[in-house]
DNA sequence: CTTCTGACA
DNA sequence: TGTCAGCA
């Protein structure tokens, strides 16, 4: 049995628009925003898959929640790294557990130091890797009067 | 179909 | 702020 990708980019922006009963003006907006990286074809036109719908339905529950579009952003790029991090979390807890025996817990010569220190540094910049993309920096929004 | 700009609540 | 209409 031939499995479909659900990453797989295969309804056209129109056909997904109405599928997520959606404008397809606001769904090149989304895009816009970095919410939604659908497939394009040679020619440049979008390929909407299962999954990108899935996200689009998301994103209408989250507006409807009142978070806004760049809450929403964060919102996808926390869970990302909450993925990463859980994925980075059960590879060392697995390599811990089969390279030490009880007695090994010598501190000066570990047989697995280069590997262990390899996806200690994984883990570390982790949270970096993403540039960093919401500073949180000025906590006074820039606003016109009227 | 694409990007871009402006208007409305 | 988010959505929609019109243009090229």
């Amino acid at each position: 049995m031939t499995q479909v990708d659900p990453d797989q980019g295969v309804y056209g922006i129109s056909v997904a628009a109405e599928l997520v009963e959606m404008g397809a003006q606001t769904l090149r907006q989304y895009e816009a925003r970095g919410l939604l990286e659908p497939d394009r074809t040679a020619g440049g036109t979008r390929r909407y898959s299962p999954n990108d719908l899935d996200r689009l339905r998301r994103i209408a529950g989250l507006l409807d929640a009142g978070v806004n579009l760049a809450g929403i952003g964060m919102v996808f790029d926390l869970e990302r790294q909450n993925h990463d991090l859980t994925e980075q979390n059960t590879r060392l807890r697995a390599m811990r557990g089969a390279a030490m025996t009880p007695d090994e817990s010598d501190t000066t010569n570990h047989a697995d130091a280069a590997g262990e220190a390899d996806l200690l540094d994984q883990a570390a910049d982790l949270p970096g890797d993403e540039d960093d993309d919401y500073p949180l920096g000025d906590p006074d929004p820039p606003q016109a009067p009227g």
